[in-house]
DNA sequence: GCCTAAGTTCAATTTTAAATGAAAATTGGA
DNA sequence: TCCAATTTTCATTTAAAATTGAACTTAGGC
């Protein structure tokens, strides 16, 4: 028979979660992420996943997308129990490399992609003869995205295999 | 008799917003306000509001907000011409002044009002005799909520009046 | 090698955010 | 002051994003 009464969550529990669906705001992650990643962070154990579901009220789908979305991210680890297919969940040690692989993921990919296309369009407004101030502004653009790419991939560096 | 054939955005054009819609996707800043920012960014003349809603092909109701939030951040300045009403949009000199009057008000609110409800979780985790491991995260979460809203408010300072 | 508990997938649904546009407000010129 | 050009407002509509849950897959104990 399967347990469904979960333990309610407690007031710290639900001000813990607040605090990261406003955090996860800013950086464009969604709710059911943030509330998994606090239910663990406020947690002194493991958790599995059924409790997970079940405390904070979620569905499968959410909790499992949650998870390989955190765990992709590097922000939670799973330690597996002998005997047993369940795995327990907790969140990575350290807050500072979980919030570099989730910047990491969020915002390198696509300075990089706007490299070449801002390369292109400096050239080609070159090229057609735009007047100063607008070939001036595309290069400063160009610029940022350069600098910005160094800075990131400095603070954020690829995680060791 | 009201004008509604404008010039159809040029390939430049529809790249440079494509550019600035992605980067305002990282900020979570909404498509259209990234539109006419970009549009006016590749402009070497002020634009109109007719100008920029006919262009781009969006609502008058989307340029009106999108003038207001780009304006309130500091984005872009309006210039009047003199015996008209109409006023002419350009993007602010100093993209980085731009970026960092986003920045200020899209994450130091969330920094701030966060301060005192952390103070008051590790507060409580103490006095209830949480687990040693959740109040060193609670209060590594309180230090890290502080660094950076000193990073923050040294890295954006708040505008000369 | 079965079999079932455990977890994943993804089409359908719900929720949230953004855009629209008609009506209201404003403002500067006559 | 009056008026029409211009812009703003905001209820409604549309579009995008997140969540659900039933069907499916997988992994590991027996």
């Amino acid at each position: 028979m399967k347990k469904t009464n979960f333990l309610p969550l407690s007031a710290q529990e639900k001000e813990l979660i607040k605090f990261f669906v406003k955090m996860a705001a800013i950086l464009g992650v969604q709710r059911s992420v943030a509330e998994i990643y606090a239910l663990l962070y406020g947690s002194p154990e493991p958790l599995e996943f059924d409790v997970i579901q079940g405390r904070l009220g979620i569905s499968k789908g959410s909790v499992s997308q949650g998870l390989r979305f955190l765990k992709g991210n590097g922000m939670v680890e799973s330690i597996k129990v002998k005997g047993s297919r369940r795995e327990r969940w907790q969140p990575s040690p350290s807050l500072a490399a979980s919030l570099v692989g989730l910047l990491r993921n969020q915002v390198l990919p696509s300075l990089e992609d706007s490299k070449p296309l801002l390369k292109r369009l400096v050239e080609e407004a070159t090229q057609q003869n735009f007047s100063a101030e607008v070939i001036d502004r595309l290069t400063r653009l160009q610029r940022w995205n350069s600098r910005a790419l160094e800075l990131s991939t400095f603070l954020l560096p690829p995680p060791e295999v």
